[in-house]
DNA sequence: TCAATAGTGTCTTTCAGACAGTATATA
DNA sequence: TATATACTGTCTGAAAGACACTATTGA
């Protein structure tokens, strides 16, 4: 082939839910270009050297950078292609072509996130921070836009929200991700038998033990799986 | 960057439906690897030399392949972007990751892509065809099937089955294009409700004329776009 | 005139939104 | 005991599925 290529990148869009309030996971660039601005963790597709080792997927590339980034392991998270995006000059330095990605970190796990990101400056911002007041390098200010839409769009008929609570759970609690990705409130009634069905449809499972907070203590579910049928 | 680059190509999984029948440009292959086999149409993205020439977007290069292979002006099809296949060993020479994309050709327009194959072998096949009766090059049956999946789950929530009927078209027409797209009948009548909603929400709008075939003629519609608010 | 499709209407079920009301913890 | 939240239930309207029925054309 004699074409020029480009070099092929996976960049992610990290979000979870902490303090009732959607954040999304940003590092602090410490090289040109864009120095000093925030910006999605990401990295190089790894390609081998010949058509016998040709490396690795795009797919293991955004899991190993995601690791990387959080420090979990992969069964714990929730990752999906986003969209692709190649914008020539989107990169000043040479051509560069990203797959983007959407991930999901539960709460539960989010606060030992930071000690993952080798040394770097990684922070989670608020949505609304990092859509308003900080200006994201090369176009990841698109791409947290088209991972918002994915998420909004996607909560109210998929599970994702599931990925967004602790393992067990109150209904307040997968309300209140609900109400942090879309940025309004449900009405609780509204909202509980909507989740009543998911029982009644074997999606969710009462699990042991209440959740005792300031007030009367609420019974717990956990997620069993979409649909077996 | 000391990176091994990957070639990036774009495929096209290209729909139309005629005889009431969903079908999916493929052409054969004339060389190695799969040569002889059916594969979707497809190219690489053209990646300029230098910083200051990045050469074409990603959807460019969809868009330019779309036109090569169907003879159609752009404002005439509909593309959208379907998802990124990365495995490595797809490609037997080389990494190739190819970004795939979904397009729709109005029937009316169908007829006349044949010629615009650069005397390649192209053909129109049925999607029943194309995935029980034919082994495709690549991975492009993967591509076909999460192609069919995104189209079938949009068909009835948005407004691409306007991009399968002619410019002007009867509820009955419209309804066909649904049936092809869902392998699935539609009772008349609630189809017909859905549709006249449509008209009172300004999405669709009465055409002159009528349309005569064997039976009573019916009514002609245009659409208008997307609920203007 | 009759077969086929255009076009209308009805019944039932499901589900969402709005909202009232009861129960039971902890402060 | 007061208040916040867990939890239950009711009313209304939008919309889908099933299906019966009328209207009008060309063969």
């Amino acid at each position: 082939m004699d074409f020029n290529r480009p070099s092929v990148t996976v960049d992610l869009a990290i979000f979870t839910v902490l303090d009732a309030d959607l954040k999304i996971l940003l590092i602090r660039r410490k090289l040109a270009p864009f120095e000093g601005m925030w910006a999605l963790p990401g990295g190089f597709v790894l390609v081998g050297p010949s058509a016998a080792e040709q490396g690795e997927s795009v797919e293991d590339a955004a899991y190993r950078e995601l690791e990387e980034e959080t420090g979990l392991p992969r069964r714990t998270l929730y990752l999906e292609q986003l969209h692709t995006f190649g914008r020539p000059g989107r990169d000043p330095r040479e051509r560069v072509i990203t797959v983007a990605w959407v991930a999901l970190v539960r709460p539960d796990l989010a606060p030992t996130v930071h000690a993952g990101t080798d040394a770097a400056d990684a922070r989670w911002f608020s949505v609304r921070d990092a859509l308003a007041d900080t200006d994201l390098a090369f176009d990841h200010s698109d791409i947290v836009d088209a991972a918002l839409d994915r998420i909004r769009g996607k909560v109210d008929y998929s599970s994702i929200s599931f990925e967004l609570v602790p393992p067990t759970f109150t209904i307040a609690e997968l309300r209140s991700a609900h109400e942090a990705i879309k940025g309004a409130a449900y009405d609780p009634g509204n909202f509980r038998r909507r989740f009543k069905r998911m029982q009644t449809d074997g999606v969710i499972a009462v699990a042991p033990g209440r959740r005792h907070t300031a007030t009367k203590p609420a019974k717990v579910y956990r997620f069993v799986g979409p649909t077996p049928e």
